[in-house]
DNA sequence: CAAGATTGACGAGTCAATCTTC
DNA sequence: GAAGATTGACTCGTCAATCTTG
């Protein structure tokens, strides 16, 4: 019954080992973030965006965009991450529709706080398995698959 | 303040394109699975991993391993499909403690008429912009972070 | 009417507690 | 006491509806 268009035996094995190894992968960096700090993944990532970006404020729109993430999700996130006082949100001056969210001091704090150890796990178990020759070309292919998936390009 | 093991200039590409590829790809194949068959990636991989087995039945513990679940999500995941008729929990003849998941026949249907559709999305998404020789090099790269992740092997 | 952003209800996952059997 | 499995409360993300400004 199910036969169109299946994958070749290449195919389905590297599929298999990569659903499992981001779902094993994305709990395990869950839970360790979620234990250093109390952040999820993308309330991470969100304060990592706002960290680098000058001035360290952002529109929610494009916060959403760099940190690949939907406007409701980066709602929902921002309203908690605003209650706990490590982002703030301000109207933006030049589009009355817009909202500036901005990372306030404790937020930076934070972070920086929590990066090192974060960063500490994502080497441990995702690079160091890794020859640099793989690394590279890991990132190649994720490139391509970005290309294919996001044709605005970001 | 950031500066402890940091990642080399590679490495960061990588993974900014690692986590956007999963990120999205994950969000553009939970839709997908969502409208098509009002299944979640979680619960789809469950009735997929229930059909390949001779019986089509597993024990809740080997079926979370098989799925990469914890026990408490596919507890939550099987009394959902429990409920709507694709999957039929059993005691175990072996072992009182045990449960045993049974792939029911309307359930095996509706995973006969997603499968097609829901390949077609993978191979469109994934396979599609990537070569052979990198779809057998990504199996390597998925394959080696595994191993380091889970030293229990499966 | 389109774009930016938010909200509320609902579905799904986590954690800790619990129960049963080994 | 440990393993198999479940449960309930809580958190997070989605979807559709809504509101406001362009």
């Amino acid at each position: 019954v199910v036969k169109t268009a299946w994958l070749s035996h290449d195919e389905q094995r590297t599929w298999r080992a990569f659903l499992a190894t981001t779902e094993l992968l994305d709990d395990a960096i869950d839970r360790h973030l979620q234990s250093v700090s109390g952040l999820t993944r993308t309330s991470y990532v969100v304060l990592a965006v706002l960290s680098e970006t000058p001035g360290r404020a952002l529109r929610m729109s494009d916060l959403a965009r760099q940190a690949n993430s939907s406007q409701s999700r980066l709602s929902h996130v921002v309203a908690r991450l605003e209650e706990r006082g490590w982002v703030r949100r301000q109207q933006c001056p030049t589009d009355r529709r817009g909202q500036v969210a901005v990372l306030t001091d404790t937020g930076y704090d934070l972070l920086a706080t929590t990066a090192p150890c974060h960063v500490e796990t994502v080497r441990r178990l995702f690079f160091d398995p890794l020859s640099q020759a793989q690394i590279r070309e890991l990132g190649v292919i994720c490139r391509a698959v970005l290309t294919a998936l996001n044709p605005a390009g970001s």
